[in-house]
DNA sequence: GTGAAAGCGCTAACAA
DNA sequence: TTGTTAGCGCTTTCAC
């Protein structure tokens, strides 16, 4: 059943179905009235491709995630999909399993579904891609990249606010030699929160001992790997702050399997704000990035862009804050 | 950029791009050439709705989850999703958050798009959204409902198999009392569960005491809050199966804070196998339902659905096995 | 206030 | 082997 096959049954035209079912007010409410007790009873749904293709916009949005299995990122899915179902559109979801190759391919099929911008969680960006989005007008927002430009919208994280506190917290509880797990190397957000880090260290007075800046992945293995690389050294950190939570969880695993504990032996402090935060023994002290702003954030900057095509695109600013459990604790008083 | 643009460069007609573009052998193949140089150079990128409205097919899924927050259905996501890039397919995503109020808007949704399939993992079902789908001939693959139909597959779980071996080992350690955490009431998936553990007690020679019959939300907090208030009784089991691994997570924090731990006072078995069952301590015994495969069968069940849309649906079943990890230990001496 | 008709970009039947 | 053309279902001028 098509739009013609309404008109026939109601005995108007399409056009004035579709004026109906569009909600135009040049409709004589009678008209409007019958055509849509039709609708009621057909159960009409109309073929959204051939709105798509004469309107020239899909309503709705891709989403590039690399890793299901971080729940930073499910949680952000959670948040977004709420949003745009709230306005009426839908939600194109890839994922690139942090390879940089899936990109290209991943980008072309949404450029195929027509769809009206594309909202960029992962790291591992090639500007190949970004470019045929720009060149085919579709708008493109990522994150914590910090550039913008024509259709092509960041939001930046604000690491320092959040590692500011956290770094005071440690330093209010005698910590002096703080570490730093990081993520995957060689990602421009790795190195953006490394930096951030070693600043927030000069601020508070600190020394950001270039032996305590260790490498992770963002998962549980590399935070593990990395704390249990830690614990064979002589010369060690009383507190740690990780890239993430999974990394910090890691931490807290190689801490466990070695007869330590937090806060008792090291302090450690996450970051994200993953639920399962709270539910860890012991509850992880974190650094929150707030999703659901961040997800408010990529869904109003992708809509003013595909409003305004010829706007520049913006960069938009995510503060973080420190949440304190009780996985930090008074350094140890050792030798 | 279209076909006809396209057409215009290469002194063809558009009929002959798009027999290039679909691997038509039917075109000379220094036309081919000719043509393929001018879709690389001008990097053309075809209009996906043109062809799903002159096709009648999306080549696109919808894929309906209850709840992002439980890593079985992240993990399936990833599996899915990795299944349909390899298929040339895409998939649309929606969430229930256990709401059925909002299947009816997210199907209809998806009718517009013009899926070709929904898979349909939430259980939260109203019998009015399937016969939406049924009505527009779009095939419907569910979860563990055990009803098929024209268009209408599903995967059912063979609970006994890893419920079998889950007291059998059970018994082994000398347990005699086991309880069972069950799923939020009032679902059908709750039922078979339910139902699959009593027969298996009963299969095991075993009374399945109906006091030991708990009920959660599959969820952590679920799960804690039966553990506790079993905590608070007399007559207590000594092991407990629970219907997913985060209810078993609940209840083994509860045991936790009443400073009690698995197995020396209880033994603890989950039952999906999620990836964080094994960086638990202790790491989780649990029944394990195989998320890659249900994947393949869910879009398998799709796919030969919608390429024949009168061959009548399918059930499918998948096995599930028991995993030993270290929640599980012999049963302390008790009065 | 309503209808007729063109056209969005693609594909497939038919013609050449 | 290639081109012409109709039409998928919708929206939107432009007439009436």
């Amino acid at each position: 059943m098509d739009m013609r096959g309404i008109a026939k049954i109601a005995g108007v035209s399409s056009a004035t179905v579709s004026r109906v079912i569009n909600g135009s007010n040049l409709v004589r409410p009678e008209t409007a009235e019958r055509v849509r007790r039709v609708l009621d009873e057909t159960r009409f749904v109309p073929n959204g491709s051939a709105t798509t293709l004469k309107y020239g916009r899909s309503s709705s949005y891709g989403l590039i995630i690399p890793d299901m299995t971080n729940p930073f990122f499910s949680e952000f899915i959670r948040s977004f999909e709420g949003i745009l179902v709230a306005r009426r559109q839908d939600m194109f979801m890839a994922l690139t399993d942090h390879r940089a190759s899936r990109m290209k391919d991943t980008i072309h099929r949404m450029l195929v579904r027509q769809v009206d911008g594309v909202a960029l969680l992962a790291s591992e960006i090639e500007t190949e891609p970004i470019e045929t989005l720009i060149r085919n007008r579709v708008p493109l927002v990522t994150m914590d990249r910090r550039l913008a430009g024509q259709g092509l919208s960041d939001i930046s994280i604000n690491y320092s606010t959040g590692l500011n506190e956290a770094i005071e917290h440690l330093k209010s509880l005698r910590h002096q030699k703080i570490g730093y797990i990081g993520g995957s190397s060689g990602l421009t957000i790795s190195d953006h929160r490394i930096q951030a880090f070693v600043k927030a260290m000069e601020r508070a007075g600190l020394k950001a001992d270039p032996k305590f800046l260790l490498v992770g992945n963002y998962r549980i293995s590399g935070g593990e790997a990395a704390m249990a690389e830690l614990l064979t050294r002589k010369d060690r950190p009383t507190a740690l702050i990780a890239a993430n939570d999974l990394t910090a969880i890691g931490a807290l695993r190689a801490l466990h399997r070695a007869g330590l504990s937090a806060p008792q032996d090291y302090s450690i402090i996450g970051f994200d704000d993953i639920e399962l935060c709270d539910v860890l023994d012991p509850p992880l002290t974190t650094i929150r990035l707030p999703r659901h702003e961040l997800a408010e954030k990529f869904a109003t900057a992708l809509e003013s862009s595909a409003k305004e095509p010829h706007a520049p695109g913006k960069i938009y600013n995510i503060k973080t804050s420190l949440v304190l459990r009780t996985s930090t604790g008074p350094a140890p008083k050792r030798k």
